[in-house]
RNA sequence: GGCCCCAUCGUCUAGCCUGGCCCAGGACAUGGCCCUCUCAAGGCCAAGACACGGGUUCAAAUCCCGUUGGGGCUACCA
């Protein structure tokens, strides 16, 4: 038997970080058994969903490297792929389920529902649906529908039923006892299907034989189990994993974080970090090692391996990871990096729309000087927007510090000159510039450097003076040099 | 409320099924030292956990029961 497993996105909005690290598992366990995984859209909140956010979330796993042999936009031996093109289908089912007597017409209105909750709210009773509605003879449905009622359909749960058991691949048997169960509605009088119904009715017949799914759908299975029975299907493995929690123990949200796949992307990281931390937030593959490409963990995966527990989502470690493939790629592909680099340059207003080959270059000589400083692509701004300005904004304490001395005024100008006389300036020019400077004057060489370099950058951290100074440029230094001297000139008094 | 799931360093986890090798291992983060023009990276070191209480056993992080704490389901949401 093929192994098949699927991930069912609502699209109505970008995909979730949660979502993504769901869909993986789904994805791994699909590739390791030379399976099929598939994409199918459920989109009956008609509402809510749009074709944009369905398009975005594809991309976005196109971009994680998430692939999918069956989905809305590749077609499929098991198509449509949207919940909305499958209506006739769960009428099919709905059906059935009507002509064996294992679901029948509920004429109850919402509000009488409601009447009933509150009742048994009151009196203490745990609420189940009465199942009025289970028995009633044709007149009475007949009245009913005269006085403009559209009836629900409830699924029949069995009145003495047996123990359900649910053998989850990772958490083990759980028993249901299904007294605590009731007539759910599976189709809405508007004659929608909902999800519970709807789930059954496409698993079944896109032949999925494993679901990974959120802790959330533990207490639904029983449920679903029912209605398997009910059609005479065999249900599939189902494995539940515990939901991703923010650094403040609830459920991941923006407060804690970016949430949104994209977000990550845009920030410049990397989707195999992603990808490897994301298989580190259910499972080591081995003992005492963290870092493993994607092949490597489709081949050791194991759903039984899978964590219980509901992992905090830890920044600080993505970042960490991140920063370990991107030096790996500095050596093996630096013009990824340069690429990872793009979206947090244009949103600093660096650089406009796609660079040319001049941009790319020039961005690839300062990702080599820059190098393992680099963990996120976002870091380029961070520490290397001056490389990009014409003018440099000082931090504040960066020339309290190194810019306030009067006499500092006399070696930068004194540099200046040297620089501007210099007949090219590469790094070990530089430094050969710097240190005799330093040692003309009596000076520790750092005594220079500090100063220098913020007068270049702005900053007291950075790449190293000597290559920076080398990219600068000896137009760019002697520019910079100058306009701090005015500006200690200017704010020092005189 | 009822039912279900979960619980090892601050965080991700290894170990738990098949008790002893665990006075609990690794990684991120933190602190210190080294390297060094700063920052990062790297190296070395440190601190840091079996939620609690009962059992079972010669022996429990590991098995059982309970408590507490989190989470979920209990919708004409997914």
């Amino acid at each position: 038997m093929t192994i098949r497993t699927r991930y069912a996105p609502s699209p109505t909005g970008y995909l979730h970080i949660g979502g993504a690290w769901m869909a993986f598992f789904n994805w791994l366990f699909a590739r390791s058994h030379a399976g099929a995984f598939v994409l199918r859209v459920e989109d009956t909140d008609r509402s809510r969903s749009s074709e944009e956010y369905e398009r975005a979330i594809f991309e976005d796993f196109r971009w994680l490297s998430i692939d999918w042999e069956e989905g809305p936009d590749v077609g499929g031996d098991y198509g449509p792929y949207r919940q909305t093109e499958r209506m006739a289908l769960y009428r099919a089912s709905a059906d059935e389920l009507l002509t064996r007597g294992a679901a029948y017409r509920c004429f109850c209105t919402p509000q009488e529902l409601e009447a009933e909750r509150i009742r048994a709210q009151a009196e203490k009773r745990p609420y189940r649906y009465s199942g009025r509605c289970r028995h009633l003879t044709a007149d009475q449905r007949a009245a009913f529908e005269r006085e403009g009622r559209r009836p629900t359909i409830r699924l029949r749960l069995h009145d003495h039923g047996e123990t359900i058991v649910v053998n989850d691949l990772v958490r083990g048997r759980v028993e249901f006892d299904p007294e605590h169960l009731d007539d759910y509605i599976i189709v809405r009088s508007d004659g929608s299907p909902l999800y519970n119904f709807a789930n059954v009715v496409d698993d079944h017949a896109m032949a999925i034989t494993h679901v990974i799914r959120g802790i959330e759908h533990l207490s639904n299975t029983p449920k679903q189990w029912v209605m398997y029975r009910a059609l005479g299907w065999t249900p599939p493995e189902v494995a539940h994993l515990s939901n991703i929690l923010g650094t403040d123990k609830k459920k991941l949200s923006k407060r804690t974080g970016d949430t949104a796949v994209r977000d990550y992307r845009r920030e410049g990281f990397l989707p195999e970090a992603l990808l490897n931390f994301f298989a580190l937030m259910a499972w080591y593959p081995e003992e005492n090692r963290e870092i493993y490409s994607v092949p490597e963990l489709v081949a050791r995966f194991r759903v039984e391996d899978l964590g219980k527990a509901s992992p905090v989502f830890d920044m600080d470690k993505l970042t960490w990871m991140n920063g370990v493939y991107m030096r790996t790629l500095l050596e093996r592909d630096p013009g990824r990096v340069v690429e990872v680099c793009l979206p947090a340059l244009r949103e600093a207003g660096l650089l406009d729309g796609a660079p040319t080959e001049a941009q790319r270059a020039y961005i690839r000589r300062v990702i080599d000087v820059l190098g393992e400083r680099l963990k996120v692509g976002r870091d380029i701004v961070a520490y290397g927007d001056f490389f990009f300005k014409d003018t440099v904004e000082y931090e504040l304490e960066a020339a309290r510090r190194y810019l306030s001395e009067p006499g500092i005024v006399e070696v930068l100008s004194a540099l200046r000159e040297r620089v501007a006389g210099a007949a090219t300036l590469d790094p070990a020019g530089a430094e050969s510039l710097v240190r005799t400077l330093a040692e003309e004057r009596g000076l520790q060489a750092r005594e220079i450097v500090h100063p220098t370099r913020v007068a270049l950058t702005g900053k007291t951290a950075g790449p190293g003076l000597f290559e920076l100074m080398a990219l600068l440029g000896k137009d760019q230094v002697t520019r910079r040099l100058a306009a701090a001297v005015e500006y200690i000139h200017r704010t020092v008094g005189s």
